[in-house]
RNA sequence: GCGCGCUUAGCUCAGUUGGUAGAGCAACUCAUUUACACUGAGAAGGUCGGGGGUUCAAGUCCCUCAGCGCGCACCA
């Protein structure tokens, strides 16, 4: 076939290389991604409906990985459609300083590198580092976001740790604290011996292991069996309790045992009945350890029993003889548990799994340690908000309807952990991150949005957990504390926030305690959450197991539309889904099938323009749109619905099994022997088809579609990302 | 212990309010320069995890069992 008149560029096969960086450019040039400046030229109207979202910032620890992928493809499709649908358009981009995260990143790479610890450098020095560390990792993620296409708007980039940010963080915790829902307090906290720090009670991963279970007396003359996994935590116990109801030991109940040596140590145990004691579990009775154990020092406050520290930061013993003195818990565990059979206290030792707590960040195991740190109280009234405490405000939000939750099998996890919910301590005692805004001087405390005028004030040593800031991110970045502010104005409430499921409660949860509490309104409308992108085998992707893949080279094989498809495609809200490079080959092939599908729609019908008036359609080409308008309908309701995965799925078959497969086929012969009439209205249904197939296919392969239409030919074309999605009510 | 999810073709998954099973990939047969080999046509492949129930009708609803996975709690 001669090929007049059509763009050479199309007599090769679509090459993304060439074209996906081009378009980006053209895009950012635009200024389209910036509301504002749509509204500037006339694409979309002043008062259009809007729709907001903030990208869930990744944090500034590396490289983005194929979940970040998936989560910019999900977002920059409902970006992309309700800016087709001429509504007033904003998706919100920005990164995150995950403090321990990052912290403990540089800390590894300086011991690898220089062999020194951060002490080492002082807390300025390292800062410096970490900071350095943070804008490289910043410029590669911003880089490789915009290889995926997505239609941020660059222009209102945000740091959880800048200085806009920090304003809003001071302001929230001065609210809180002036409040009474910020307190300082001493109570048994997730020591990570490893990280040097305090982590909440959502950063602890429980591991299963074996573990030895042992049963004892403290001495021969003591009358009661405990058992125990942790004998060396037994050096600090103050008391045994034992049930109420349970009639072995009632006759012990309020009496005082003193064990002159258990291991070089003098014990005082009083005998104490409490209802948390379980009779059935172990000898039915428990040794209290008040210092080292959360269940514990909670009996203990009960019983008003003594607390005694034995363990230190580092996780190493603080009393006793050189037997155990110093040395590490793991190892003076066995040193008790020898010294125990030796003296012939042992009575059983038993294998069991047990549930080991860790820190998510650093792996170490997690001290339970007695430590003045900085709370959020989850339970008490707030005057200003109809005296409802911040859980009653959590779970009304969801409950209410306020904020709906997709899938909607989480509201029930959601509420599950409201329920569980204890306070949540904030401070860390790390570097990097949101020093917290309190001044001591003796032994006056003041805490303020700025640091006290005169001299002698000290500030906390201690920075914030990195979730606080998340949780203002919706409105930290939008302008507040600025009330006043157009942009808070305008986008606040969200409509969406998208984000994977595993962090519901680490960031949704938080997110939506800040807003309900501080503005009083819910930070978004709709939670969308995707699940884990896996290996083909539906292993998790990890650097050490070797088989994560990397976004970037993806695009660069297969082109990031290709990969934007695969990462939407058989995967529904909620579910983990599976990546495997034959299935982005797949997608690759449709991108060049859609750019030969062009190529011919555009040689079969030379010279003809597309005219959106055209009326004099065939009747069998009435049939074909009949069709195509309905599979629009049902598309358009799908997109409605976060259906992207039947969309994408839908679109694709209809493009190629369809459009191309027998209609195109069947316009062979009509563009050979039909009549003028026939050929006329041939021409424009493939025309008309075909832009509407560029326009539903944009969201999800923006660049090729974009491509295309460059060379699509119609009069008054703007670029295809602020063209209007297919008008659903014409046939 | 409480709760959730999954189990459908060799693999990865769809299957919306119940109407006797669908797609992609892989494998098989054919076509051999066609808009496109990054192609087309065709055929094959499933007692929808097991059992029971409701119904005219169940992959879909209910009960139950099993395997896998996950969350929370416990973890003396």
């Amino acid at each position: 076939m001669q090929e007049p008149n059509i763009d050479p560029k199309l007599l090769k096969p679509y090459d993304p290389k060439e074209t996906e960086d081009r378009i980006y450019k053209i895009w950012e040039e635009s200024g389209f991604f910036n509301p504002d400046v749509c509204i500037e030229k006339g694409v979309t109207d002043k008062d259009a409906t809007t729709f907001s979202m903030v990208l869930p910032p990744p944090n500034v620890t590396g490289t983005l990985h194929l979940g970040h992928a998936a989560t910019l493809t999900i977002e920059d499709i409902m970006t992309r459609f309700a800016r087709m649908q001429g509504k007033r358009t904003l998706w919100l981009p920005g990164t995150d300083h995950a403090a321990i995260a990052t912290q403990s990143k540089v800390e590894k790479i300086l011991e690898k590198e220089e062999g020194k610890r951060k002490t080492d450098l002082g807390r300025e020095e390292f800062l410096k580092r970490v900071n350095k560390f943070a804008q490289e990792s910043h410029d590669t993620i911003i880089n490789q976001s915009k290889k995926m296409g997505a239609s941020l708007d660059w222009s209102r980039e945000a740091f959880t740790l800048d200085e806009k940010r920090n304003l809003a963080v001071r302001t929230a915790f001065k609210k809180m604290y002036g409040d009474g829902l910020i307190y300082r307090g001493h109570r048994i906290v997730n020591w990570d011996p490893k990280g040097q720090t305090v982590i909440s009670d959502d950063e602890i991963v429980y591991e299963e292991r074996k573990a030895k279970f042992y049963t004892f007396k403290y001495s021969k003359d003591f009358p009661i069996s405990i058992s125990t996994t942790r004998p060396e935590t037994k050096v600090g116990d103050t008391a045994v309790a034992v049930n109420p109801k349970d009639e072995r030991y009632t006759q012990y109940i309020g009496k005082t045992f003193t064990i002159e040596d258990f291991c070089g140590v003098k014990l005082e145990i009083k005998v104490v009945a409490d209802d948390a004691v379980e009779k059935e579990f172990g000898t039915g009775a428990l040794g209290v350890t008040p210092a080292h154990s959360q269940i514990d020092a909670e009996i203990a406050m009960r019983h008003n029993l003594p607390t005694k520290q034995v363990i230190n930061e580092f996780a190493k013993m603080t009393v006793g003889d050189e037997r155990i003195l110093n040395k590490k818990t793991t190892e003076a565990r066995l040193v008790i548990a020898e010294w125990l059979k030796s003296e012939g206290l042992l009575e059983k030792e038993e294998e069991v799994t047990q549930n080991i707590s860790t820190a998510e960040r650093t792996g170490g195991i997690i001290e339970p340690l007695p430590k003045l740190q900085w709370f959020i109280n989850v339970n008490k009234p707030i005057a200003d908000r109809n005296n409802k405490t911040l859980k009653e405000l959590m779970l009304e939000a969801v409950r209410g309807g306020e904020i709906n939750i997709i899938p909607d099998r989480f509201e029930k996890v959601y509420y599950n952990w409201i329920e569980n919910l204890r306070d949540w301590c904030i401070s860390r005692q790390i570097w990097y991150g949101h020093r917290i805004p309190v001044w001591y001087k003796s032994e006056e405390i003041y805490c303020g949005v700025e640091a006290p005028k005169e001299d002698g004030w000290i500030q906390d040593e201690d920075t914030l957990d990195t979730w606080f800031s998340s949780g203002l991110w919706t409105f930290s970045t939008l302008g507040w504390p600025d009330l006043n502010a157009t942009d808070f104005k305008t986008y606040h409430p969200t409509n969406m926030l998208e984000t994977g499921y595993d962090i519901l409660f680490f960031w949704i949860a938080r997110m939506i305690l800040m807003s309900t509490y501080l503005i009083g309104e819910v930070p978004f409308k709709t939670v969308y959450l995707h699940g884990i992108v896996r290996d083909s085998q539906g292993r998790k992707m990890s650097k050490s197991l070797g088989n994560a893949m990397d976004p970037l080279d993806l695009t660069q094989k297969y082109g990031a539309d290709a990969v934007r498809m695969s990462l939407i495609i058989g995967t529904g809200p909620g579910n983990d889904s599976k990546m495997s490079e034959d299935k982005i080959r797949a997608y690759k092939n449709y991108a060049n099938k859609l750019w030969n599908i062009t190529r011919f729609v555009l040689s079969s019908t030379e010279n003809i323009k597309l005219d959106s008036s055209f009326n004099d359609y065939s009747d069998k080409d009435k049939e074909l749109i009949k069709e195509r308008h309905d599979l629009i309908v049902e598309i358009t309701k799908e997109m409605d619905e976060y259906k992207f995965y039947i969309v994408g799925e839908k679109i694709y078959h209809y493009t190629w099994s369809r459009f191309a497969d027998v209609i195109l086929e069947e316009s062979k012969e009509i563009f050979k022997n039909g009549t003028n009439e026939e050929k006329e209205s041939r021409a424009q249904f493939l025309l008309d088809t075909l832009t509407k197939i560029l326009k539903i296919l944009h969201p999800f392969m923006p660049f090729v579609t974009e491509e295309i239409w460059s060379i699509m030919p119609i009069d008054n074309k703007k670029l295809l990302m602020v063209e209007r999605w297919p008008e659903t009510e014409r046939s």
